[in-house]
DNA sequence: ACGCGCTTGTGAAGATGTGCACAAAACGGT
DNA sequence: ACCGTTTTGTGCACATCTTCACAAGCGCGT
């Protein structure tokens, strides 16, 4: 057999990433804002008040030309010679990322890694909450998993509608997600986490980001192929 | 009070990354290989024999220009006018990838993602074989978790070296992220995947990858922010 | 008021990654 | 044997990301 061209479904869209679009903030920026402002709220609890850029480029295992550039996109909110104040700097990339808004989000497949998820504290860091657990299987539904009940999908319109959802987050196995997908974007879902191993087509209008456990396995196991190659041609 | 220079362990270091070092394979095209395997294996075991840059690309949701060039870096495996043999050319990605080795894997904290993660089928998708539990807690010891049992972690300086393992898997609460990290480099670890939201610092020869939830979540909250911004101007 | 030391913010250079466009190669039909 | 069709492999231009290096700005001590 041989496979002939023909799209999966739309000519497959990894949808908004596209740049400097309108915000000055490059995606590589914002990917590594997250972990500035953890570290920035780790300080804040210590009782630091300010911090310049080499510690905080440390903390944050990144160098401290690349954090500085990466702040000066925000703004001007450092002080020359002393350094930026880290509560400041903490309201100020919160809003840049957009965590001064409220996020509800449903997690649907409430399996193994939908279960430990919905029990993920973390997850409530800033804006977000989880208004709905989805499962396909009755016997799951009604259960209660962190103090949310377990809703059966057939409720995902609903449901998404009721709280207004704007991210989903798909743990289903790899066979049901992109209809999962499909659903969560046809109720109104413009943003998808997906933990299940498949490439999701979307829209043009959604971002679908994923986390895929066998994909980091694989880049370290190349880069473990790497190390012992290397040390055998040490050795030889 | 005012934070002065202290780097938190050592200066920080995100080993091994370095690109172009020693394979001529570059860090991004590492990332996208195993997406062409897991499209390639579902492609040969739906029968599929050939296969054309474009249909695996759009599989693989990236261009067909940038497949091409991935695929170049392991060696003119193509047919052109024809495409590429699907089963070859998973052997070479395999192989490209070093997932023609076998590597062993301890997870460090079996709690809810830990035991999700324990029984992960797709964990051993080709190559990884989970031989370690580790948990701190004594109740939680003994206990079987998908078939293996969970040992304390004091043993697990014993178990890295009875069985040669070369990746580590940390999924405990952050405050003993570091602590875990440390021992499993001391006994000889040379990969790490980490599901605690910390920075690690490891020595250079260390790679480490890390997965991290609420960061995905900010990433997609900055886009829902930009999206609602782009909205409102049009309206406006 | 002034100079000294520290740290930010950024222009410019270098490195990496992406996409286009086309020549080179293989196949099949005549 | 040859021609037309298809699809690869890649040179080149462009875009993005990183790193360097330093002038400009700030605070403190005198
Ligand atoms: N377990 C892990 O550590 C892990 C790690 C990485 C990725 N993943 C991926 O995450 C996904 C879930 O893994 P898991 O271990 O929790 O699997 P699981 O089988 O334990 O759970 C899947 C759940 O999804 C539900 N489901 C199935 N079809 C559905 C549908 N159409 N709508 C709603 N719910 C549906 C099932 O009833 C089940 O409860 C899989 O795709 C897996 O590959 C899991
Ligand atoms: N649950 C999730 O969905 C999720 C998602 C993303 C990230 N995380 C992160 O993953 C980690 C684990 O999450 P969880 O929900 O499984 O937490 P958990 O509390 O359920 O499990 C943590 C486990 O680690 C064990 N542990 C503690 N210290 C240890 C040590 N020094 N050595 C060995 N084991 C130790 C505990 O006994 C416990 O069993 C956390 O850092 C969490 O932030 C969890």
């Amino acid at each position: 057999m041989t496979m002939t061209p023909r799209s999966s479904h739309s000519p497959n869209s990894r949808a908004g990433g596209r740049p400097g679009r309108r915000t000055g903030i490059s995606e590589a920026t914002v990917a590594r804002l997250p972990v500035y402002l953890r570290v920035l709220t780790s300080l804040a609890e210590s009782g630091v008040s300010t911090v310049s850029s080499e510690v905080l480029a440390n903390a944050a295992g990144v160098g401290p030309a690349k954090l500085r550039k990466d702040l000066s996109h925000l703004g001007s909110y450092g002080t020359r010679g002393v350094g930026y104040d880290v509560e400041f700097l903490v309201y100020q990339i919160s809003r840049a990322l957009g965590l001064t808004q409220h996020y509800s989000v449903v997690i649907v497949g409430v399996g193994n890694l939908g279960q430990a998820l919905a029990g993920y504290a973390g997850f409530g860091t800033r804006g977000f909450r989880v208004v709905g657990l989805l499962d396909a299987d009755r016997a799951r539904v009604g259960s209660l998993i962190a103090g949310i009940e377990v809703r059966h999908s057939d409720e995902l319109e609903t449901i998404i509608s009721e709280h207004d959802v704007s991210i989903g987050v798909i743990a289903t196995p790899a066979g049901a997600a992109q209809d999962v997908c499909d659903r969560l974007v046809g109720a109104g879902v413009t943003s998808v986490l997906n933990f299940a191993p498949v490439v999701l087509s979307v829209p043009d209008d959604v971002d679908v980001r994923k986390v895929d456990l066998s994909i980091e396995l694989q880049i370290l196991a190349f880069h473990e192929q790497r190390k012992s190659l290397v040390e055998q041609e040490a050795v030889g």
